[in-house]
DNA sequence: CTGTTAGCGCTTTCAA
DNA sequence: TTGAAAGCGCTAACAG
């Protein structure tokens, strides 16, 4: 990484504006208004700079002129996922970028993996690289951190998870009313026995959705039965286990609400193996590739990664443009797509 | 995006290492040589300028330093994916972060959609930024458009379809004899009568799997059908009614071979409506997330895109430390995967 | 061990 | 319409 390799591997240096002016014949100044595109440059040499750019393949270097440019922009910005190879936040790379490349704004991407040490870190790398906005799926409880790099103009937007102790905008999903409706579906099928099977209470949307689930029973006068709701499920492993203990249960289930999609798929997996798949009725909040090809086809309460993505990022260049509108939050709403696991009765 | 802000939207202005000097009582240079880990700094004077970085908030401007350095490094590299919300190029990209960033390098990425014109287009937006490295997964047959940035110092890789007219490292996967392995299992059940599925045949990798399915049939002296082969179902739609009209053949295949996931999926689906996903065999090329899930499960030749992208990676990262050995094609061997639709006898 | 000076490639400011 | 000079934040090369 840091062998000095001289100006090129090859020894050879990069063209800068000067060599193109150079060839040119008109100085530094008439490159610079060329390559930006600023008025006020003849035809004749605008035509000259243009060609020695092309003979020379030359490369504008972003970082150099970000330098003393107003604003100092430097038309990137980062995104902080989960995740990226999981297809939630698969999705929501895409949209950002989607939006994002046409204007000319190039993306980094990281992977926080639910460590909120990461998403400092991995915010501080970005905003060393002088992004111009971040787009977080906040891992931490705090983004008070980014304070003096909002003050400094860094433009930040939370996806999935509210911003917390700072003024940034937040891209919500329905995680409540989202899981009251999946549950509320499966009441409405004759369930009395429900299972909740959620991940880490720390986070906020697992927390969110277990109120939903809550608030479905309660809604039908239904009490909560603690013996059929585990938290903490952190992993695949741990889910299959969990649903394997469920059903052995003297009184067990006859529906499970699985809070988020890893987990209906350990879910489909548990009942499978146990030849349930049939009699135990399955709703999952998230929705996944292949849902509507398993059999029988998973019922989820679906989130849209793209919109959220979309959203996001379009916010965020409006603010990178200079909305001051005070930070708000906007929802996106969840579906429900029945697919036949969640419409199973009763036994 | 390119309203004056002045600096910083609210006036607040960057802290620079010249304020931190000043707020320690000390040069620019002993900050810079702190911040960069630099020996020669007495415990007290560094510990210093430790208080004064941390009591700002600091952050160093990668873009201003990476000027003067040596070599001019930016930390960043540049991945050019097929599409980044699809399971094997995220996979590809999360491996290529997982080597990245424990080296504070972060990364860019991109969707090429198998667009030529946007391979080039975003290449140049990554070395206008200064990338030190870019992972590409060619959209087109020729990168001698990155001649002038390699011999400028910028290493390229290229994954999935080798570098066309540049001198650079390739990571392949075994496409023609994995998909030879994967028809000859389909003989090996006693099929005489195997489809085959391809994508646009102007992507060599498509091209290169159709020549496994060839030799395979040549190599067990069984004729080339041209009625059982479609080329070129570049979307799903497509696929799906390739899949119906051999189904509707006077003498139609008794077991398909699709050289693509979309692909594969896209069969499935149409088995399915058709209800003859326990009675035609299928294996498909290129695994997919679910594919045991389904009934029956889908048989495959799986690619191990996480090796690609860490391979990749490891590769780009010691060419850029100086390795100037002449460059050289990797290739990751397929392996196959038996879940059921593979192993379905023919009728 | 510490600091000074020059200059990376570019945009700004201002003068012609 | 064009250009010269200054300086963005930082590191290199060289002093002390």
């Amino acid at each position: 990484m840091d062998v000095p390799l001289g100006p090129g591997r090859d020894g050879e240096r990069r063209p800068t504006m000067r060599d193109v002016a150079a060839l040119a014949g008109v100085s530094l100044k008439t490159v610079s208004r060329v390559v930006n595109g600023e008025p006020g440059v003849s035809a004749l040499l605008s035509q000259r700079v243009r060609g020695a750019i092309e003979q020379l393949d030359f490369r504008p270097n972003v970082g150099a002129s970000s330098l003393r440019r107003t604003g100092g922009r430097t038309s990137t910005v980062g995104l902080l996922l989960e995740d990226v190879s999981n297809p939630y936040s698969a999705a929501v790379q895409r949209a950002v970028e989607d939006v994002a490349i046409p204007r000319g704004v190039m993306v980094y991407s990281a992977s926080l993996d639910e460590d909120p040490s990461r998403e400092r870190e991995l915010a501080r790398a970005f905003s060393t690289r002088r992004a111009d906005g971040l787009i977080i799926a906040p891992a931490s409880d705090d983004q008070s951190y980014l304070a003096s790099e909002v003050r400094a103009g860094t433009v930040v937007v939370c996806i999935d998870r509210e911003a917390q102790a700072l003024p940034a905008d937040s891209i919500l999903a329905t995680n409540a009313t989202g899981s009251t409706e999946g549950v509320r579906h499966l009441i409405a099928s004759g369930h009395r026995r429900i299972a909740f099977l959620g991940d880490r209470r720390t986070i906020v949307t697992a927390q969110q959705r277990f109120d939903g689930y809550r608030d479905a029973l309660t809604g039908a006068s239904m009490p909560l039965d603690e013996q059929l709701i585990v938290h903490d499920l952190y992993d695949q492993g741990l889910a299959e286990a969990a649903v394997v203990r469920l059903l052995e249960l003297p009184e067990p289930p006859t529906a499970l609400f699985t809070a988020q999609n890893l987990l209906t798929i350990a879910a489909v997996r548990a009942l499978r193996r146990l030849g349930r798949e049939q009699t135990v009725a399955l709703v999952g909040f998230d929705d996944f590739p292949l849902a509507d090809l398993v059999t029988p086809g998973i019922t989820v309460v679906a989130q849209d990664p793209t919109a959220i993505g979309r959203l996001a990022a379009t916010v965020l260049f409006e603010r990178i443009a200079g909305d001051t509108r005070p930070p708000a939050t906007h929802i996106v709403p969840t579906t429900l797509i029945p697919r036949g696991s969640g419409e199973i009765k009763p036994s």
